[in-house]
Parts: structure tokens; C-alpha cells; sequence
RNA sequence: GCGGGUAUAGCUUAGUGGUAAAGCUCCAGCCUUCCAAGCUGGCUAUGUGGGUUCGAUUCCCACUACCCGCUCCA
């Protein structure tokens, strides 16, 4: 990327911030105490755009869906969950910093990392003068109750997901769903985040939009269907299918994930995708592909749609001692009917990848796998097969997860246009709007009297606000010019503008009595509506 | 956390060791028959805390925040 891209890109990024403060769309969070380092807020237009972004998701996800329910957990949980899910162990490390090289490192490796300047010597023999260990923490740690004790220690969430898997059972046991099937959640999570960067893309504070939807294992689809499909490219992915794996689901989620982005204004183009390479991946996913857009800072990450396997179900059986399973009837009567070399022949697979996975997991951390592990691995194993042939198992699990705030930041950079025009004395002047999709602009419908001095189109307006407020988010405006009115709406990407004229009260022109002028905020192209149809018009242009 | 930069009104900028300037926006009034028109008036600022000084927005130090680069990103 070249200097002058940088800057163009810094600069642009610059005006976005400019206009969200000038127009109360995003605030910095306590800024008249000087602010507070990764926390923002949203004004009033900011607020608004954030709902529709939210109720948009929620209506795709829920809603519209029959397999998917909605959940609404806190945002402090018992702090076991957090050790369960690994939280615990991966987000507390003592860091080490070297003050010669800037390289930060893990305070328990630095006898196994060579330095980055002197390749020869590993990190804690250079020469490089190092802090103290010094512990990260990228939770949020709180007390409950008002002893400040290490047993009352808990954690503001770093994601809403766990919340899903610690309710699963109690969702399956009230809820009448069937695997497949989803659980999802919006919710504020907290992440102590290193560096917050980039206006509000890296917050400590921020909203996540979390699916868990949960599949059946391959096998069980193998012993149910006979085989699992396979996916390949152009394989038809618009529609579920009882014989699909977690790989069409997973196919399945990032198509449909993209067509939800594509519903609120970001096209393909505006996005790009990661799939992330085997090395990349976490030891419990099988999959996972990050959904990018292009901000003008760089191509970052909105949404990553994981496959993760029945990793956090297993971890929370294995921590309260209960299986969080699901009894499949369909797979029990399917399962009986197996033959016993059928199920042996499945049994033996099962076990080798047990051992194989064991061993793997081993050499990441460079070590050898003890035979008391891979026997564990294997009976651990045994006992998931018997379970199976009797119907239960943990479901697998596709994980779609995005960043709400994320999403209103690309919404807005999507949006933010500049065109140079001239004014009515021929002046050259710059005209900034924002083009956002109808179904997100914080504000839908601009209502405006041509002239405030005559009190017949105040009335007027009056009663056309009166009419459109409870379906629309409208703003009546009868200050200044009507072409300034204009102009300050398709900043703020209010996408029409209602207009009332002599015409509506049926001067010059007696055939448009009770006629008004809609105008268009792209285009600025207006047409001519009657008052009675208004409703209709505008609740039509909405979607 | 490291290095560099920045901090003056709602926004964009000017300026000064001695009363802080402008444009835009905003508000009010007049006027205005469809794209930021005009006229009049008005509100609003030196990020925070120290130091030097008779006096600091200006010089120095610390802090905070933001930007850029590194780093981090389950």
C-alpha cells in the first residue's frame, strides 16, 4: 500500500469520525473527563442505526427461521464457565517485554523463543534489558458480593457464546427443538484489550451477535442417511438437507451470513473472506472462515463462522459431570439397526483417530504422548461409541459470531459518500451524504414544510408527521432553506423527504391537492404522491 | 506495552509570554414557492495536573485521549 493510499485512507477514516461526532452518532465515552481509552458510545443517530442493526440480525436469525431460538443471558456467570471454555488459562499470561528488541513473549517460553535480533541466543539468555513478568489479563475481573476475596473473584464476559453452551440443556428441555438447531444471543462482552485501534473496531467494550447451532455428529448422519454430503464447489447450499455434515453446514452459514450482509447495504464487494489455514485453526475447530470488510484502514474482520466441532459441550460436561447430549430417536432406530461388524468397523476408525489426535495435541506442545493418555483418549472414545449406537450424543457445532459495533463502523464507512457540487450561485462545494440502506438509516423520513412563515404548510406537515411516526423513524424540520433541510438529512442518510407545498393544499394546481413531493436522497430525484398512499410508499421503499 | 505525531468553539483551521481570530455549523429574527441563498443578532474553545514567570493557550515536566507504525488480536 503506498504513502499516498495511507493518507488518503487516514484522512477519509478522519472525516467518517469527524461527521459521527458532529452529528451524534458516536461519542467518545466519558470525553468530558478526558476520555476513556477502547470505550465509545452512540449518540442519538448512533443508537438508532445500532437497533436496526440489531433487530435486523435477530429478525434474520430468529425470527424468520423456524431451527433457530433467541437467549438473553448475563453478562457476569458463575467464573467455572470461564475455566471450562479455557478463557481462564489463555487470556491470564505473564507477558515479558524486551525493551531492546519491542518483542513481547509468553514469560514461560522465553528459555524456547530465539530473540528476533540475535536468532543464535534464545530470548532469556540475549542481551536485550527485559521488564519484570508481568500478567495479562484480558478479562474483566469483578467481585460478587461485597468481600473483595479471591472466592468471589468473576468475569465480565469476553464472549456471549459461553452463555449459549452453559443453557443449552435448558433450552432442549423447554423449547421443543430438535438437533439441527440454534441458540442465539446479542449481548455486551469485555475484552481488556492490549491495544484498542481504529476508532471503535477495537473496543473494550462492544456487542456481539453469537449462533450456536448445533448439528448432528457426521457419524450419526452416517449411520442415519448412509452417507454424509459432500460438499464441493457449486454444490446447491441455498436449502438445509437432513444427510448434510458440518461441512455444508459450515458452507451453508457463510453463504447465508453473506446474504444477510448483502440485505443491509454491504455488498461482496465491500467483503472479503479468510479461511483459515490448518496451522491457523484452534485445536478445537475444524474450520473457519473470518468474513472481511474492506474499512479504509485495512481489511478486518466482521464476523467469524468457526465449525468447533462438540468442543465446548464436552468441556462443560467434563467440568458439572453431566453430558450436555441430546437423545436422537432417529439415530437410535437407525443405529439398531447396524450390524455388530458395522459397528466394530466404526469403533476401530473412531479409536485410531483417537490415538492419532492424542498424539497430535502432544507434539504441539513438543512432547511425546504417555500410553496412560492415549489409553484415556481411547476409552473416553469407546464410551462416546456405545453412546451413540444408543441414540446420544453432543452436538457439533457451527459457530457464526459477529461484531455488532463492527458492523455499524462498516455500515458507516460503506455508506460515507462525497460529491463535489456547485450551490444555487454556482459555488463549488463539497456534498457529503451517507448512503445507507433504508431498512438501517437511523432516521427514515424527513418531514418538511417548504416554508415555516405560512402556517397552512406547518399544519400540514404537522399532520403528515402525525400520520408517519409510529411506522417510521421521522424527523420534522421547518428551519432554514428547504434545500439546506435537504442537504443536513443526506448527512445523516435519511433515505426520503416529505415535502409539503402549495400544491398539497391545493393552490396553482387544484388536481394535486393533497399531493406531496417525495424526494429521494441518492438521486434527489422527487416525485409526486398523494397523501392517501403516502404510508404505503414510503413502508414499500423500506425494504 | 514500545517508538513517532497531535490536542484552540459542535466541525475545520489561524494565532500570541500580556483582551484568542476566522470560515462552516448551530440558535433566534427578518426574508424566502424545492437542493447548504441573503441580511441582522447570538451561543460556544486553548485536554488534565504540575513547574518556570509579575503574567503561560504559548516554554518545561507528567498524565490522559486520539492518529500513524510496531505489537497483540482465544
Amino acid at each position: 500500500m503506498s504513502q499516498a493510499k495511507d493518507h488518503n485512507n487516514t484522512a477519509l477514516m478522519e472525516k467518517i469520525v469527524s461527521l459521527c461526532k458532529r452529528r451524534g452518532i458516536i461519542f467518545q465515552s466519558s470525553e468530558i473527563y478526558g476520555g476513556l481509552n477502547g470505550f465509545w458510545d452512540y449518540g442519538p443517530l448512533g443508537a438508532e442505526l445500532k437497533r436496526n442493526l440489531r433487530d435486523a440480525w435477530w429478525r434474520t436469525m430468529t425470527r424468520e427461521r423456524e431451527d433457530v431460538v433467541g437467549l438473553d443471558a448475563t453478562i457476569i456467570m458463575h467464573p467455572s464457565i470461564w475455566k471450562a471454555s479455557g478463557h481462564v488459562d489463555t487470556f491470564c499470561d505473564m507477558m515479558v517485554d524486551c525493551k531492546t528488541c519491542k518483542g513481547r513473549f509468553r514469560a514461560d517460553h522465553i528459555g524456547g523463543i530465539s530473540c528476533p535480533q540475535k536468532p543464535s541466543k534464545c530470548v532469556a539468555d540475549c542481551a536485550g534489558e527485559k521488564t519484570e513478568p508481568r500478567p495479562f489479563n484480558l478479562m474483566f475481573q469483578t467481585y460478587v458480593g461485597p468481600i473483595i476475596s479471591e472466592e468471589n473473584v468473576a468475569y465480565l464476559r469476553p464472549e456471549t457464546a459461553q452463555a449459549i453452551f452453559a443453557q443449552y440443556k435448558n433450552v432442549l428441555d423447554s423449547s421443543r427443538v430438535k438437533v439441527p438447531f440454534g441458540i442465539c444471543q446479542i449481548g455486551k462482552a469485555f475484552r481488556n484489550e492490549i491495544t484498542p485501534r481504529n476508532y471503535t473496531f477495537r473496543s473494550r467494550e462492544f456487542e456481539q451477535m453469537e449462533l450456536e447451532f448445533f448439528i448432528k455428529p457426521d457419524e450419526a448422519i452416517e449411520i442415519i442417511h448412509g452417507a454424509v454430503a459432500q460438499w464441493s464447489e457449486g454444490a446447491d447450499i441455498s436449502e438445509p438437507r437432513a444427510n448434510w455434515g458440518w461441512e455444508m453446514w459450515h458452507r451453508y452459514w457463510v453463504e447465508e451470513r453473506t446474504r444477510f450482509y448483502e440485505s443491509i447495504g454491504l455488498t461482496r464487494d465491500h467483503l472479503d473472506y479468510h479461511w483459515q489455514t490448518p496451522d491457523e485453526l484452534a485445536h478445537y475447530a475444524r474450520a473457519c472462515v473470518d468474513i472481511l470488510f474492506k474499512f479504509p484502514f485495512g481489511t478486518e474482520e466482521l464476523e467469524g463462522i468457526a465449525a468447533r466441532g462438540d468442543f465446548d459441550l464436552s468441556q462443560h460436561s467434563d467440568f458439572v459431570g453431566k453430558y450436555q447430549d441430546f437423545f436422537d430417536e432417529e439415530l437410535k432406530a437407525a443405529a439398531a439397526k447396524l450390524t455388530d461388524e458395522e459397528k466394530q468397523a466404526l469403533v476401530t476408525k473412531k479409536l485410531a483417530e483417537a490415538e492419532e489426535k492424542t498424539r497430535k495435541l502432544a507434539a504441539k506442545d513438543q512432547r511425546e504422548a504417555s500410553e496412560e493418555e492415549i489409553t484415556a483418549a481411547k476409552a473416553k472414545m469407546q464410551s462416546w461409541c456405545e453412546r451413540l449406537f444408543k441414540g446420544f450424543y453432543i452436538p457439533h457445532v457451527i459457530e457464526p459470531s459477529a461484531g455488532l459495533d463492527r458492523l455499524a463502523l462498516a455500515i458507516l464507512c460503506a455508506a460515507f459518500q462525497e460529491e463535489e457540487k456547485e450551490d444555487i450561485n454556482g459555488k463549488k462545494e463539497m456534498r457529503t451524504y451517507l448512503r445507507f440502506h433504508p431498512r438501517v438509516a437511523p432516521t427514515k423520513i424527513g418531514i418538511y414544510p417548504l416554508l415555516k412563515n405560512k402556517p397552512e404548510l406547518v399544519a400540514k406537515a404537522r399532520e403528515v408527521y402525525r400520520m408517519l411516526k409510529s411506522d417510521l423513524n421521522c424527523f420534522y424540520d421547518e428551519t432554514a432553506a428547504i434545500g439546506r433541510r435537504y442537504a443536513r438529512q443526506d448527512e445523516v442518510g435519511t433515505p426520503f423527504g416529505v415535502t409539503i407545498d402549495f400544491e398539497t393544499l391545493g393552490e396553482n394546481a387544484p388536481e394535486l391537492l393533497d399531493t406531496v413531493t417525495v424526494r429521494e436522497r441518492d438521486s434527489g430525484a422527487q416525485s409526486r404522491v398523494p397523501l392517501s398512499e403516502l404510508r404505503a410508499f414510503l413502508l414499500a421503499r423500506m425494504q
